[in-house]
DNA sequence: AGTAGATACTACGGCACGTAGTAATTCCGT
DNA sequence: ACGGAATTACTACGTGCCGTAGTATCTACT
């Protein structure tokens, strides 16, 4: 209930998400039901109208925008991967009380991989030097 | 389906686990039924069996743990909340590619408090400290 | 032996999601 | 202008999870 729906995607949703936020890089004005079904739902054996309920749905949820495009849809991602990711994130992080946080967050450093230690201290670094810039000048 | 059903409590699930948290601490016996009843449900005007369903579900996904104390059953959490919320981070991020868990990180910290930020880097330094000691010692 | 307290079993409604059918609309080509 | 093909709109159904709880059953103690 106070689960941000947003953060949690069903597979067939995922997938759309997926496939939307590859293709439409190349496709800005956007995807239609049936680019979408062409794409990830013939292989899946799914019909035409399901990609449609389920991309409909995903526009009500604000998960996708869409435009008209004579009498279809054109779809794009609402939101890039990184801002559902960091909102998903938060949104863990946020059921819990300051205190609580920094030993989550240890713990959840414990049982990272080295890669993923390293992909956050760069985060990190990156994140300092933009800081640090903003302050200089 | 793929999304973890530990990652993801309802509400009520989240009370009870809360309080399991903090009340075993004081009582590693674990808590009845009776005992969680009293201290969450009565509030909310929830019956005795409703917390009941709930704990024995919580118990069969592996939330939680029980014993037996004569016809009673004494519920601990399974997990910490650290660990749980750590679970939940590594889920959303497993999501994710390599490649792209790194621009995801950014943006999280991005938008996380210069708060969060501190405990994060916090959390890294004593993870780092840790595994200095390791390697000399 | 009866009663209080505990569990076991079963159930129901709501919501999210996967899945899809049918009806209505519209565009295009001839 | 008309018919067919494409597209959407509306509706629906099954399943799983969760909140919620009733009833039946069991058992320990008085």
């Amino acid at each position: 209930m106070a689960t941000n729906p947003r953060t949690r995607l069903g597979e067939l949703e995922r997938a759309v998400m997926e496939h939307l936020w590859t293709a439409s890089e190349a496709r800005p004005e956007g995807l239609t039901v049936r680019d979408v079904h062409d794409a990830i739902g013939v292989e899946r054996g799914l019909a035409y109208t399901t990609l449609m309920t389920v991309l409909d749905r995903m526009a009500k949820k604000k998960l996708v925008t869409r435009e008209r495009d004579g009498r279809a849809w054109r779809y794009l991602p609402a939101s890039s991967r990184d801002e559902l990711t960091s909102e998903a994130l938060h949104h863990t992080l946020g059921e819990l009380a300051g205190s609580e946080r920094r030993s989550a967050l240890l713990r959840f450093l414990d049982q990272s991989t080295p890669e993923e230690l390293d992909e956050l201290r760069a985060a990190l670094a990156d994140l300092e030097q933009r800081e640090g810039k903003r302050k200089t000048g």
